[in-house]
This record gives C-alpha cells, sequence and structure tokens, in this order.
DNA sequence: GTCTATACGTAGATAGAC
DNA sequence: GTCTATCTACGTATAGAC
C-alpha cells in the first residue's frame, strides 16, 4: 500500500447489497475489501491491508478464500448480479410503453450506482484485473444488462416514441451517467437519491427525444 | 504486473498530445509508461515492466524521471492541460449564446477524449494514485475545466436559453459522455470523431432544453 | 546516459501447531 | 479457523563503472 493517498470516493463505510453472505467473516472479509479496493484500488490494497483492518493474521483470510484475486472476484459477482438484478426487477414492474421502460430502467441504474457506490467503481475500474475466467460471468452480464436498455430503445425508435439522432451513442450516454454518479455524488447530500433518479430519467428522455420528454 | 489480463482499452497505440515534449528518451518514456498505464494500470506497471518494453535498464530510467511517480505525474500534468487548453480554444472561437458555447466546450471535450483515450484513462483514473502535492496542479485544472462549463450552463439557464431540470446534475451527465468514452469507443469505427462531437453536443443541447436544441 | 550489481522492503501464499 | 513462522519472488531505488 503507497501511503499518501487521496480516495478515489467520499461515500463511507462500504455498504454490500442485500444479496452478499450473511456469513460472519467472510462478509466481514468482503466489505473490508470492497472498501479498501473502491478507496485506494485493488493493485494497492495488499493482503496484509486487509488483515491489519480485519485485526486478523493475513494467513486467516485463506481459510475464507483461496486468493486475494477471488475476494475481487467475488465482489464483481456480486456487484454485477445485483445490478442486472435491479434493472430486470424494475423492466417487470413497468408497462409496455419504451418511455416507462427506459424511465424504470435508469431510475433503477442510478439509484444502484447511489447507493452501492464503492461496488460500482469496484466493478467498473477493476474488472480488468481478473483473468478472462474469473471475470467472464460479470462480462456476460454486462452484455446482457447493456441489451435490456438498448432493446428498449430500439423498441421506442421502432415505434417512433424516441427519435435520438443516434441510438447506440444515446445508450453509451445514459449509461455514463449512473456509472459516473460514485465520483462526485455526496450521499448525504441535499440532493436524495430518489430525486437524483428520477433527474437522470428525465435526462435519458430528453436525450432519446420524440413526445416522451416531459 | 500480474500476467494474464484484458486491457481497459481497445486503442492503440497510445497517443500524447502535440504538447508532450519531443525530446527522445523521456518521451518514449512518457509514450510506453502511457501505454502500459492505460491497459494495466499504474501499480500493477512496475518499473521493470516499463524498462524492458523500452529495453532498457531499470536502473536508466532514473537519468530521466527521479521516481515512477513522477512519470505518472507528468502524464496527469500533460492530460490536464491538453484538455483544459483545448476547452479554452473552444470557447474563445465561439460566439456569445450559451448554446453554441456548450456545443464547442461538448466538441473539445469529446474530441480530446476520442482522440487520447489512453491519456484520458490514466488522468481519470490513476490520478489518485499520486500523493496530493503531485496532484495538485491537476486538481486545479479539472475545477478550472469544469467551471467552463458550469458557467456556460449558468448564463443560459439566466437568459432563459436553457432550462434544464437541476443545472448541476446536467453538467455532470454532459462530462460523463465524454469521460467514458475510452471505454467503448473504437477509434478506426464508421463513427468518426467529429460525428461523434456532433453527437455528443446534440444530446447535450437536448438535456439541457430551452429553444438551443436542434 | 546506460550499464552491472545489489540493497532493502514488501508482495502473495503456504506449513504446521493449536 | 486462527495463529506463528517462513518461503520465494518481485517491488522501487541506488552505487559506481564506463
Amino acid at each position: 500500500m503507497s501511503p499518501p493517498t487521496r480516495s478515489r470516493l467520499r461515500a463511507h463505510p462500504a455498504s454490500l447489497p442485500p444479496s452478499a453472505p450473511s456469513d460472519g467473516t467472510r462478509r466481514r472479509i468482503l466489505e473490508t475489501a470492497l472498501q479498501l479496493f473502491a478507496s485506494r484500488g485493488y493493485h494497492d490494497t495488499s493482503i496484509r491491508d486487509l488483515a491489519k483492518v480485519l485485526e486478523l493474521q493475513p494467513s486467516a483470510l485463506y481459510a475464507h478464500f483461496s486468493s486475494k484475486e477471488h475476494v475481487l472476484a467475488e465482489l464483481v459477482r456480486i456487484g454485477h448480479e445485483a445490478h442486472h438484478d435491479a434493472l430486470q426487477a424494475a423492466l417487470k414492474s413497468s408497462g409496455p410503453e419504451p418511455a416507462e421502460q427506459v424511465r424504470a430502467l435508469v431510475r433503477a441504474h442510478t439509484r444502484t450506482h447511489a447507493l452501492h457506490p464503492q461496488l460500482a467503481v469496484v466493478v467498473n475500474e477493476e474488472l480488468y484485473a481478473l483473468t478472462p475466467e474469473l471475470a467472464e460471468p460479470a462480462v456476460l452480464l454486462r452484455d446482457k444488462s447493456a441489451a435490456l436498455l438498448a432493446e428498449v430503445i430500439e423498441r421506442g425508435v421502432a415505434q417512433r416514441s424516441f427519435s435520438p439522432p443516434h441510438p447506440r451513442v444515446a445508450a453509451a450516454a445514459i449509461s455514463a451517467m449512473g456509472v459516473r454518479l460514485p465520483y462526485w455524488y455526496e450521499p448525504g447530500s441535499a440532493l436524495d437519491v430518489d430525486t437524483l433518479a428520477d433527474l437522470h430519467a428525465e435526462l435519458a428522455l430528453r436525450m432519446l427525444g420524440g413526445s416522451a420528454a416531459s
């Protein structure tokens, strides 16, 4: 661990989604790793750093994870599953109109990134640190999540509910709003998460154009 | 360097802006470091890795930079200056209307990120790896660059050219489009940089609303 | 300005007792 | 499941010859 660094994030402490293991030590390791990986980065966090915060000996971690990389892989898996589950639930509970579905998807995307900023940062910045085999399940989920938005936009364009200048670029811009959230949004601020989610949905619909924007 | 990793980026080779030093070995070190830091990350790139690609002995690098951190600091400085210079030039060469100024700023922001994707990634992901003293000049430039866009938006709102639902959130969304570009855009693709810059400008104006959007 | 050689710390991970 | 102790490799950086 290189010493005098700022954190990449403002949020404290690290929050795991409910789907994460509730077991004792394994969960503590994941929470601590999440905080350290998010604030300093995976490669700048050592097993010894983790053990120190956990008040364990480094060797004790290997009773719970076979390597440091497997700790990261588990966080990456949890993060992608929570994100994808949230998007699917949002779609499922919304009606058939593309505008309503975009609103639901963007709200879920934004909420996930605002409520679990450390997980979002680790998932997005440290995925590349995994071997292809360990990264593969997450990469597949990413593609599926991106397809959910892309398909709704395509449908909206086909129905002439939307008129984006370029659907793929608009989809990337919509995704980017959420992904960048952890780097500037301060959770306890005057702007609450629900309001933010509504704002992002509004911006997304404006970008997509057509009769859908309010 | 941990071995079997994917790159964070598609772009090759690393391109430095014209403002970078044209001197021989120092420039070669910066270019090589840029490529490695962008694809594998600063903390996962060793002095030995750098030296191997450069076909030099590790100790030879210390004739040009006093530490690995100073190599990163120089890249971060170059990246922030090129970005800020591009934004200022864009503002300077555009008229007084907020919509035209936003278009110019967004085009410059997007072009910078599309033309120098490795530099954008290193600047955005590895700034936190610098000590506060080495990071400070870049942080000041970031704030100045962000203020350029914020002020134009504020002026547009005051003149009722723009009607964003929330100016600060809209500004963050506009910035995010460019920052995320290196992670999905493939430079040699059918979508050329100028078209992309126009698309982003169009999306920005749609988000800002009012009479400005085309 | 590059080389050889090396100092010195820390990395990830394991062995074996309790 | 946690401990003490340790292995081996690699990290940044320096010394001093050419």
